[in-house]
Parts: C-alpha cells; structure tokens; sequence
DNA sequence: TAGGCCATCTGGTCCT
DNA sequence: AGGACCAGATGGCCTA
C-alpha cells in the first residue's frame, strides 16, 4: 500500500540530524498553528525530508548544475537531456528566498484546504443525516450532496414523497453501506432493495425488519435527520400523480455515475429564493436549514399540521420513538413501514 | 496489520 | 513575481 522510503519514525532521528536547516524550518511554522498542527510535526518532517531530497541540502547544491546535461536513471539509461532554462545555483540568499515563499505558499494551501473543509463541513450540515459525532467523510458527502439535490428534483418533478421508499433510495445510490445506514436510520426508514450493489445487502437484520445492517456503525445516537428536515419533508405535498413517476426509482434509477437529470423544472422555484449575500448567510445561518424544501414546504405546497414547526418535533410519533424501536404500526402520511416491507419483496 | 481517511508539504501549471 | 489550484507523496490516526 503505502511505500515508506524511511521509517515511519525509526530513523528519523538520523536524517533529522543529518539536515541542519530542517529543524529551522519547522520551528519558523506560522505562529497560528494549531495543535492538531503542532501534533503533526512528524509530518512536516517528513515533508522536508521529501523536499530535500529534490532540492538537494546544501552541500549537494553546488554540484547540482554541473552534471546536468548527462542525467543517469536508477537503471544507467541515459535520461532525456533536461529542456528549458539552466537551473540557477542555489545560493544560500535563493535558498533562504525559496524557503520563504515555500513557507507562505504552504501556509496559503492550508487555509485554502481550511476553507475547503469549512465548505464541506456546510455541506455536511445541510444533509438530511447531519452528526456532530459521526462525520460523512468528503467524498461521502459529495455523494450523499449529489443524490439530495438529485432526490429532492424528483420530488418536485414528479411528485414523489420525500418519504418514499424510492426518496431513500436516490439518497443512498451509490453511498457506502455505514453512509446508507446513517441515512436510512435518519430518515427512521428501513433499507433499501435496491442499495445492494455499493449501499449493503439486502439490508433486513435480524431483529428489526425495519433496520440497516450496520456493520462497524458506533453505538446510536450518531447522524439524525434533524425535526425540521424530516417535518419539511412531511409537509411538502407535492403534486400527487395517481401514477408513480416514470421517473421513480425503484422503477428504473439512473445509473449511479451517469448524469442525472438537471433540475430545470424546479430552477425557477429556487431562483425565486433571495439568496443572502456571503454576509447575510453568514449571519443567518442555521445548522439545518432544508432551505429548499423549507421554502418550498412553506411558499409553493400546502402544509400539513405536522409540516410546521409549530408543533414542534415532539408533535411527531417519529420523534418519540428512537429508531432502532420504531414500531411497525407507526402510520405515515403517505408511506407506512408495512409499504416498506412490501416494497423490500419486490411488489412496489 | 491492512486499509480508509485525513492533513500537510511540495512542485508544477496557469493566470494576473 | 506571486497567488490559486491541483495532484502526488507522506505519515498519523482509527477501525475491522
């Protein structure tokens, strides 16, 4: 898997030693660091040793143009002459120059990456199983973000409940089966007969007909669907077609990879949205927003009394009861556990 | 212990 | 020249 030029930490002592300006660099870190940062130093080592190798330590440097033109490969071929301009010598002023804007660029990759992961950390929010504990990883969440935006599209295209066996499913497409799980928890609904091929297996386990396998998942409580996620969703009623969809899922989903079907219908519903400037959302930020379904919930479909805040999430049987205990009988607007167990033979 | 995920460093490339 | 972005390399942490 991972090739290990050097010691994990075994003879790092050694090179450390061998190269005087390593320590040097390590404690001109930028002052803000933080402790995971400072935990991390091992690291930076290995990142300066890894450099040095390129750039060669100082002594190397004086040699390093002389040979230039007749490189040897590791094997004795003769590697390509090297184009372009003649590397300058390395005095010690570049040297010092070079460390100075590797120092500052690597700072700015950092909080370029801290920004980054912010994003993802919003993301993370806004998805309909948000934990503080069990964190999606990235790519998790992009997927997770793609079959949301994805899902909740079909919803306004065709109708679809959000609370639907098939809303589950388009969430989970293509998700790892700790992910499905977490998702399918959240959403207090049963697994998905169509997530066999990347969500899990059949997804039935014993004790609960209603519960994802979960495999390696930490103990409960991790990701929930956040009361005012599960009540937008319960209180969009989107146009009801006395047909399922076409476009339903369970009736032939898009391929996980394959493009999906831009939300064009739905644009102008969300453009009719005032976005906050980066400020306003900012200040107005709230960890669970569902903006969309919100707003959708709230301005274009009728809302059911358990659609509203109002009655506050302990309003909902589905808030009372954990998940791991839902009972079989609980009754939903439009999908009932029983619709699930039926769904899961195949008769949907 | 292998594998997954992550943070960081780094050099290259493109753009201003 | 310098910054943003990117991908590769590396090592740490965690879990099955």
């Amino acid at each position: 898997m991972m090739t290990k030029p050097f010691g994990k930490s075994g003879d790092m002592s050694e090179l450390v030693s061998s190269l005087g300006w390593l320590e040097e660099d390590v404690s001109s870190q930028d002052g803000d660091e933080s402790p995971e940062m400072r935990g991390r130093h091992g690291l930076i080592v290995g990142g300066r040793i890894h450099s040095c190798n390129e750039l060669g330590s100082e002594d190397m440097e004086e040699e390093e143009e002389e040979d230039d033109d007749e490189e040897v490969g590791p094997n004795g071929e003769k590697a390509p002459k090297r184009r372009g301009p003649k590397k300058k010598k390395m005095t010690k002023a570049r040297q010092e120059r070079f460390r100075a804007r590797r120092v500052k660029a690597n700072a700015r990759e950092r909080s370029r990456m801290h920004g980054l992961n912010d994003a993802l950390d919003n993301l993370r929010r806004v998805m309909p199983c948000y934990s503080k504990t069990q964190k999606l990883s990235k790519i998790e969440t992009l997927r997770l973000a793609r079959n949301y935006i994805w899902a909740l599209s079909e919803v306004l295209e065709s109708g679809q409940s959000p609370e639907s066996h098939g809303f589950v499913e388009m969430l989970c497409k293509g998700l790892s089966q700790p992910t499905s799980n977490l998702v399918a928890g959240s959403l207090q609904l049963g697994p998905s007969s169509m997530t066999q091929d990347k969500c899990g297996g059949p997804g039935v386990v014993a004790g609960h007909p209603l519960s994802y396998p979960s495999p390696g998942l930490p103990s409960p409580p991790y990701g929930s669907l956040e009361a005012s996620h599960l009540l937008h969703m319960k209180g969009f009623k989107g146009p009801v077609y006395d047909n399922p969809s076409p476009n339903e899922c369970s009736s032939g989903t898009p391929p996980y990879d394959g493009p999906l079907t831009p939300p064009l219908s739905i644009s102008g519903n969300f453009a009719l949205k005032q976005e906050p400037s980066p400020h306003e959302s900012e200040r107005n930020y709230t960890p669970h927003p569902s903006h969309h379904a919100h707003y959708l919930s709230s301005h274009h479909y009728p809302t059911s009394t358990t659609g509203s805040l109002a009655g506050g999430p302990q309003a909902h049987p589905l808030f009372q009861a954990s998940r791991y205990e839902l009972p079989l009988d609980i009754a939903f607007d439009s999908f009932t556990p029983s619709h699930l167990v039926t769904s899961q033979m195949g008769t949907i």
